[in-house]
DNA sequence: AAAAAAAATGCACAAACACGCAAAAAAACG
DNA sequence: CGTTTTTTTGCGTGTTTGTGCATTTTTTTT
């Protein structure tokens, strides 16, 4: 057995168990204990395990390229994601736009989908990387690094080349009378020209934020096909968008 | 039995079985290891296999693999863009290519440096997200998971309307007579048009790759203006650059 | 504090490797 | 066809890498 054979061996164990023993690694890969040891210390040299005595424990070490702490409602934008990501599914071209929302959704994608996605969000786009089977086309421009996206008239004309399934799109100003809103002026055409290429327009905000408003002006309600929050569906405040025939998820 | 039918069957067994030994693929094709090791080298130069100690294994298109391998040289890599870093200057329009080494260097920029960086690398906008007066623009397209860079026709012709004052290259292959090469097609269309869309071009390679030769050309020697490594400049490996007229750092 | 387990250290040795060279094979050429 | 040139191959040399073992040091457990 080579080397490398074992070290990739080494690598899948931990992504399974969170953890390994350098004494039956010793035993089933039929080496001695200073080999797996050899093995374990260049392993970590390579910061991809973190050795420990007696074995090694899998390292963590997600780049998290913008401070999670700093995310509000984050358990609420948690099970808007597990709602909104049924709604994926093989063989979709999907646009994601920049918000903390749709960063849990990635997160949480089953490994057996396949489809493409949009994104101009780079906490996004580092996630799905991950992913094994989604196509991630990152659409580029300025980077905007308080928001982690990337802003600028010139994103705006390769979008209108796009043709999505759905738009997953998350938003702090929803209202019935005002549509979409957003305060960034910039962020707001984005997300327009975003829509208009997109078939199934998917909002996701928090209860909270339901009948905000913003300053700038993206799409008027009717543009949009479901709203995704937290709360339960039936609730009072959905009343006004159930009338305009939206879905209430 | 001749070499490109040998290099054949090596990839179909390998593809199989994922591994192969220089000894059993001596004695089943009935030539000397020597040749066979030949044999692993050619295809491991063209990116087909991951060779190894005793043997070969199937070159993975795992993220994992990309990891393994660009930590390697780590240390070399930090020299070189510590000398790099000094070509930097505020005011400046700059285009950073997708390598690990241009990773170390983004590292690097001092706080007070105010330019403007082009990049199509993911791990390196994350990088550089974080500096303080770095305008960061992120050049879209579809996500090479393996790189961590974006790749496709599409991405080549925003490129074509930059015009930057310098452009930071790292590359595992540079000749003084095939020029500049790169393994992948893709990346290497788009390393040519980095290339002149840039003022100065700037090649960052370990010493140990300095005169290898990959598939794919981008672009002939005399494009090039100066050459940085871990060595120092002097050293003979660098004569036949000198002659064209490099600076060699 | 003593005993046990794991790790570091140094050494030996076989396997795999790189390099130069020359023979053999294949290709190119008139 | 013969001859020249290029490519491919095998071998001898010395070097590097990977592995196991004995010994000492460090850490953990009792």
């Amino acid at each position: 057995m080579l080397k490398q054979e074992r070290h990739k061996l080494i690598l899948d164990r931990l992504k399974l168990s969170k953890k390994v023993l350098s004494k039956n690694l010793s035993d089933e890969l039929s080496v001695s204990e200073d080999t797996i040891r050899r093995d374990l210390k260049e392993l970590e040299s390579k910061d991809l395990i973190y050795k420990v005595h007696g074995g090694a424990l899998l390292k963590e070490n997600r780049v998290r390229s913008y401070d999670e702490r700093s995310i509000a409602d984050v358990e609420e934008k948690k099970k808007i994601a597990i709602k909104a990501v049924k709604l994926i599914k093989s063989g979709q071209v999907i646009i994601m736009s920049g918000s903390s929302t749709n960063l849990e959704l990635a997160k949480i994608i089953p490994p057996e989908i396949n489809a493409t996605i949009y994104t101009y969000s780079l906490p996004i786009a580092v996630e799905l990387s991950h992913h094994p089977s989604i196509e991630v086309i990152f659409i580029g421009g300025k980077l905007n690094k308080e928001a982690q996206v990337t802003v600028g008239i010139d994103i705006v004309n390769p979008i209108y080349n796009i043709s999505a399934d759905i738009c997953f799109m998350g938003t702090d100003g929803i209202d019935v009378n005002r549509g979409l809103t957003e305060p960034n002026w910039e962020v707001s055409r984005i997300k327009n020209s975003m829509i208009r290429a997109s078939n199934y327009v998917v909002v996701m905000c928090v209860s909270s934020r339901i009948n905000s408003v913003k300053r700038h002006s993206v799409v008027p309600i009717t543009e949009i096909d479901a709203i995704v929050s937290e709360i339960d569906p039936s609730e009072a405040i959905f009343s006004g968008f159930r009338d305009l025939n939206l879905t209430i998820i």
